[in-house]
RNA sequence: GGGCCUGUAGCUCAGUUGGUUAGAGCGCCACGUUUACACCGUGGAUGUCGGGGGUUCGAGUCCCUCCGGGCCCACCA
């Protein structure tokens, strides 16, 4: 046969060798000649996750990672043809941050080129306070794909180590032409129908990234503010409005106030004007049924913009704009207005060029000045909208963007959206909720152009007119064949190069997408959507994704979304979604301290099986405990490993070959066996990887305290004694079989005793079945168990008398069922008994334990 | 303010359509140097199933209500 079988078998080592072995024999491989000759059905395709290349893998991938790869082992063992590829988000601002840091630079569009280029320093070691030094973009972004390539080889090496059971020769990159050329095709088809469109409109903007951001980027964080209050004056001379703010800085961008419809107090206001005070601008007063009467005093300041109300009322209204935030959120030299009141100017001039923060402060003071500020501001805390990576309030600026329709002003695209989610097999089925609600709940377009310098350009030209203005309408595109583009630096079709920004030339779009504007597109780049339609075919849609459940608004969603407009279908049959973990006291685990143990630590120091029986043993959308200090479930997944390498040693140490299970408790073990493997089975199908472990792990221990026990006596009898061949078969049988549920967990102890007995790796065998047990058509119920419990009363027995276990005994009697003749002999042995008495008996009890005398 | 999940032994969690005395592992205690395993084995103790009502012959399980924990969403005056 294949191995030997080592006399210490270890865990140690095992990850190494078995990851050299796979890899050399392509026991992963995407077989495409096997694949095309079962078709679709018979391949089962993953959509995975790409990690961001520049981040750091925590505890939590492993987690939902290991949960995929549960279900690819599970399917290549029912004879699926497994695509299951990789892929690496590098594109977006982790990366570019990164790069920053590392390097000590920074990209500056408007420098030239600089061939040779070397950065300051490596490995963030710069001083702290060292100027980043700043560089072209062609430098910058020829950086963030040195560092990026450097950081997913490490991550390569991570997740084979882990064990993931991935085809390496499938890789991706988000950033990669293949990649690009994707996102830039599906962003032109969705152009070519209309799904894209240019807009100028307020957006949500971070002014730190001096970029735009999608509401799906958004995140709340408590802020500490202040309400102030203030007059305004008119509408006669000696009437006054007080309003309450938490921006009086906003005052001079003020363009009208609003209060309710019904409030008395202020309807006698309606339709006439107030001044701003400071800045003495006439400003109508609205009635709208978003004003809320019990908050503040009723009436509200619009500016553009403080907030996404004011943008509401801005448009419902249909009021003027008048920004004085620059896109690096300071006070903007031109005035958002002319202003009337003395001094006006002089007020405004005294704020340009400041933060939002200390034009407030400005401003405040000149209010208590003019004695328009009533009161002392009343300091608070509230939700303030921020980028999910930035650190900084957004502001709300109005520039031209690109969108792309998402539903959320379009009822026929949000109900085949929302039936699309229905498609969906969710897993845990309640998960679908999340997905219902955020398209439920969309309140805008997705804004997919980012003012940013890593990631996919936006693969569009403008028309420059003859007077040289830029005419945004005017949109050149590429053909699809020229794909992949980069605006920025190949001139539009038709121009050369010298025609750029020149009248009657052309510019090129400097913008580049969301980074989940090409993630979305995952199954379409793996599967070879633009390359290879004979792949795209086979895998599309594809069986399962899987995911954690914090990006369900954006990862899931937009896949959904571009499948949907794209292909008219769902991207995936099912949707797994991985819960995530949570410290010892509930919270959420915190990146701190996350990082405090890596996952090349954890899968160092208790071995990769042990971790995976961890992940394993939570189902899909549960929250995980996990202590650091403490990782109980990995010191039991290690021991389980471990209990598998030597019980295994054990029972296939046991000489003989091809007798025939006759034995009642041998059949009866089997019947079990089958048993637990339809109900693991069962299981897996229904995506529920932790009950098939935990009914084959629960056996399985059973099988060794129990079984393995019972009939070791009987083992290493003569080969002649049919009892003997019956316990050999049996014993292999169940091993066999255990080890092939136990697979998709512990893969490497598995495949290191499979390995022992048989030939090809364990992870393209067969997945069991009860029939393959060969068991009689009425196998004799019940002995097993019987038997086991007949060992508890032995053992107390012996325990109480703090004999050792294999102390011998001169008498038992026992009451028992008759079916336990059937093992009589086999308990003898086991318990060192000379006289075993039996009377029948419905329950089990012992009656009488006669220790032998001596020894 | 809305939605979803969750509360079972000291800890981590099972508990299928309601059905005998509520389970497992860890931890704890006691015992055991058994020719697979001391990275071991055997046995033992441990619960107002968050509280209160209701439906039912019967409720950890179904309904109502209250309380606690977590997550997501929400128009930030």
């Amino acid at each position: 046969m294949a191995g030997s079988i080592p006399d210490k078998p270890q865990l140690e080592g095992l990850e190494a060798k078995w990851a050299q072995s796979w890899e050399t024999d392509g026991t992963y491989r995407f077989d495409r000649a096997r694949g095309l000759s079962r078709g679709s059905d018979g391949v089962f395709a993953v959509d995975t996750p790409p990690p961001t290349a520049s981040g750091s893998l925590h505890i939590g991938h492993v987690f939902s990672y290991t949960h995929m790869d549960l279900q690819a082992r599970y399917q290549r063992m029912r004879g699926q043809e497994i695509f299951y590829p990789m892929g690496w988000d590098d594109n977006g601002l982790p990366t570019e941050r990164r790069v920053q840091n590392y390097y000590g630079v920074r990209c500056d569009p408007s420098l030239p080129y600089e061939e040779g280029f070397t950065p300051p320093f490596e490995r963030g070691e710069g001083a702290k306070d060292q100027q980043q030094v700043p560089i072209s973009r062609r430098n910058f972004v020829e950086l963030c794909e040195k560092l990026t390539v450097e950081d997913e080889k490490q991550f390569e090496d991570l997740w084979r180590t882990l064990g993931l059971s991935v085809d390496w020769s499938l890789t991706y990159r988000t950033i990669d032409d293949h990649s690009q050329r994707t996102a830039q095709t599906a962003f032109l088809r969705n152009l070519a129908r209309g799904e894209a469109y240019q807009s100028d409109a307020p957006t949500l903007w971070d002014i730190t990234f001096r970029t735009a951001v999608a509401q799906a980027e958004l995140e709340d964080r408590d802020q500490p503010a202040a309400y102030h209050k203030v007059t305004f004056h008119g509408p006669a001379d000696d009437e006054t409005v007080i309003i309450v703010t938490t921006r009086p800085e906003l005052i001079p961008a003020c363009v009208a106030l609003v209060a309710h419809p019904d409030d008395t107090r202020y309807q006698h206001l309606f339709g006439k004007t107030v001044r701003t005070p400071l800045f003495g601008v006439e400003v109508p007063v609205k009635a709208h049924h978003l004003a809320q009467q019990d908050k503040g005093t009723g009436i509200a300041m619009v500016c553009t913009f403080g907030d996404v109300t004011d943008v509401i009322w801005w448009r419902e209204l249909d009021l003027p704009t008048r920004p004085m935030l620059g896109e690096d959120g300071r006070v903007s030299e031109t005035p958002p207005t002319e202003f009337n009141a003395p001094g006006a100017s002089e007020r405004y001039a005294e704020l340009v060029g400041k933060t939002v923060f200390s034009a407030k402060a400005q401003i405040v003071e000149m209010l208590a000045e003019s004695g328009d500020l009533i009161g002392e501001p009343e300091k608070i805390t509230h939700p303030v909208k921020f980028f999910e990576k930035g650190d900084k309030p957004l502001e709300i600026v109005t520039t031209r963007q690109w969108y792309i329709t998402n539903g959320s002003r379009d009822e026929d695209l949000k109900n085949r959206l929302l039936q699309r989610g229905q498609d969906v097999a969710f897993h845990p089925d309640f998960m679908r909720v999340r997905y219902d609600n955020w398209v439920g709940g969309l309140s805008g377009d997705w804004l997919i152009s980012r003012q940013r310098f890593f990631g996919v350009p936006i693969p569009v030209w403008y028309q420059v007119g003859e007077s040289g203005e830029v005419n945004r309408d005017e949109v050149i595109v590429p053909d699809e064949a020229m794909l992949p583009v980069d605006p920025a630096s190949q001139p539009a079709p038709g121009f050369t190069e010298d025609q750029r920004g020149v009248p009657g030339g052309f510019v090129g779009e400097a913008d580049i997408m969301d980074t989940w504007a090409t993630s979305c597109l995952t199954p379409q780049i793996a599967g070879g959507w633009v390359s290879d339609p004979e792949l795209f075919g086979l895998v599309f849609p594809y069986d399962l994704r899987s995911q954690g459940q914090d990006i369900i608004r954006t990862w899931l969603f937009s896949t959904v979304l571009r499948s949907e407009l794209e292909h008219g279908t769902v991207p995936w049959k099912n949707a797994g979604i991985s819960g995530f973990i949570v410290d010892p006291d509930r919270k959420k685990m915190s990146k701190s301290k996350g990082n405090v143990v890596t996952p090349q630590g954890m899968l160092d120091e208790h071995g990769s099986d042990a971790v995976r029986y961890w992940a394993a043993s939570s189902r899909l959308g549960t929250d995980a405990a996990f202590d650091p200090q403490n990782p109980k479930l990995i010191k039991i997944g290690r021991r389980l490993a471990i209990k598998v390498l030597n019980a295994s040693k054990f029972a296939y140490s046991f000489t003989g070959d091809g007798g025939e299970v006759t034995e009642p408790l041998d059949i009866d073990m089997l019947a079990r066996l089958g048993q637990v493997i339809d109900e693991a089975t069962k299981a897996y199908e229904a995506f529920d990887h932790a009950r098939a472990l935990e009914t084959t792990e629960s056996f399985f221990w059973t099988f060794c305290d129990d079984y393995l026990e019972l009939v070791k006596e009987r083992a290493y009898r003569d080969q002649a004694d049919p009892g003997q061949q019956s316990a050999v078969t049996a014993l292999r049988l169940a091993l066999d079989a255990m080890l092939r549920l136990l697979a998709p967990v512990i893969p490497f102890a598995t495949e290191e005793v499979w390995s022992w007995r048989h030939e090809g790796s364990i992870h393209q065998a067969a997945w069991p079945t009860s029939t393959e047990l060969n068991l009689p058509a009425n196998p004799h119920g019940g002995v097993f168990e019987l038997a086991s419990e007949a060992l508890v009363q032995i053992r107390r027995a012996k325990t109480d008398r703090q004999l050792s276990q294999r102390h011998p005994v001169a008498t038992v009697t026992m009451s028992a069922p008759e079916l336990l003749e059937q093992v009589k002999a086999d308990l003898m042995a086991l318990g060192h008994i000379d006289e075993l008495e039996l009377k029948p008996s419905e329950t089990i009890e012992l009656v009488e334990f006669v220790p032998a005398e001596g020894e």
